[in-house]
DNA sequence: GCGACTTGCGTTACAATATAACATATTCTA
DNA sequence: TAGAATATGTTATATTGTAACGCAAGTCGC
C-alpha cells in the first residue's frame, strides 16, 4: 500500500525537512506546487494530518503552522515541548517529560484526564539574543 | 476616555462571561450583533485584543477561541494553564506557576528567554470521565 | 469658540487557514 | 472481472484574521 498518499507524506515531509522551519500548510501547498501543480488544500491537510499522527511532524498550534520532528529521539506523545524565537521565526523541539507529567498530575488531582499537550514557549532565541545586544543599531 | 471602544470592550467581556465558555471571534460577533447589528470583525478583534493586553480575557491558541479570565485571581503573564475538555468543550484556567517556572529555567540553560508560555492541555474533564464510565451506552 | 492636528474607531474589502461534500480512481474480495 | 470498500482528487465554501482607508471625537494653539 505505498501509494499516492504516501508519496505525497513522503513529499510534504521533505519540504518541511528542507525548510528546517515552521510552515504553514499553504507555504507547503506552493513548495508542492514546483512539482505537482495542481495539488489543492486537502490534499495537503490529509498529507499533514497523517504524518502527525505517525509522529514525523508537529502542529505549532500558536503559529497554525507545521513542522518536522527533526529526529530520532523521543516517544512524541510524552513530554515534547516547542521553544519559539519571535525574532527569527526558529521553533526548537524540547524534551521535557518531568514538566509534561508534572502538568498532568497536577491536573490529574482535580480530575482532569490529560491527553494532549500543547506547551509552546514564546521569546528570543539564543542567536537572536545575542546578536540583539551585540549592535546596538535600528535598521 | 471611556469612549465607545471601552463600551465595546465591556460588552465583549459580558458575553464572555455570560457564556462561561471558549467562544471564537465570530461567535462574540454573532452575540454583539442582537445589540450592535451592524458590527463587523475588526471591532471584535480589536475589542478581544484589548482585553487580552489588560488580562481580562485569555486566548486559547490551540482552539481559536477566547475566554473569559474568571476571576480575581493570579498575575497573568506568569502561570496559568488551561485544561480543555474535548468531550463538553469546558475550559478551566488553573494557575501552575511551577510548571511555569521549571519551563522556563529549562528553556533558559538553552539560552532561550522565555516571554510567553502557552500551556494548554487537551483531554476529558471529571464531570465527562464520570458520566462515560456510569453509562455504557453510545447513542 | 474655531480651525488644524492627532488619535481612535468603524467600515470595506480581502487575506490566510481549514474543511465539507462530492467525484474519481484504486485496491480488495470473491 | 464484477462489485464492494477504501483512498484520493476536486470543487466549493466555511472559518479565522487583518490591511487600509475615512470619518468622528477629542486636543491644542490661537
Amino acid at each position: 500500500m505505498t501509494t499516492r498518499g504516501e508519496q505525497m507524506q513522503a513529499h510534504v515531509l521533505r519540504v518541511l525537512k528542507r525548510e528546517g522551519a515552521a510552515l504553514s500548510a499553504y507555504d507547503v501547498l506552493d513548495a508542492l506546487r514546483a512539482d505537482h501543480p495542481k495539488i489543492a488544500p486537502p490534499t495537503v491537510y490529509r498529507a499533514l494530518n497523517a504524518l502527525i499522527d505517525k509522529g514525523g511532524v508537529h502542529r505549532v498550534e500558536s503559529l497554525n503552522a507545521f513542522i518536522a520532528c527533526n529526529s530520532d529521539h523521543h516517544d512524541h506523545d510524552h513530554g515534547s515541548i516547542m521553544s519559539i524565537c519571535d525574532d527569527c521565526g526558529s521553533v526548537e523541539e524540547n524534551a521535557a517529560p518531568e514538566v509534561v507529567n508534572n502538568l498532568s498530575g497536577l491536573l490529574g488531582k482535580a480530575g482532569f484526564e490529560a491527553q494532549r499537550h500543547v506547551i509552546e514557549v514564546h521569546g528570543v532565541c539564543s542567536d537572536c539574543s545575542t546578536e540583539n545586544s551585540a549592535e546596538g543599531r535600528k535598521p
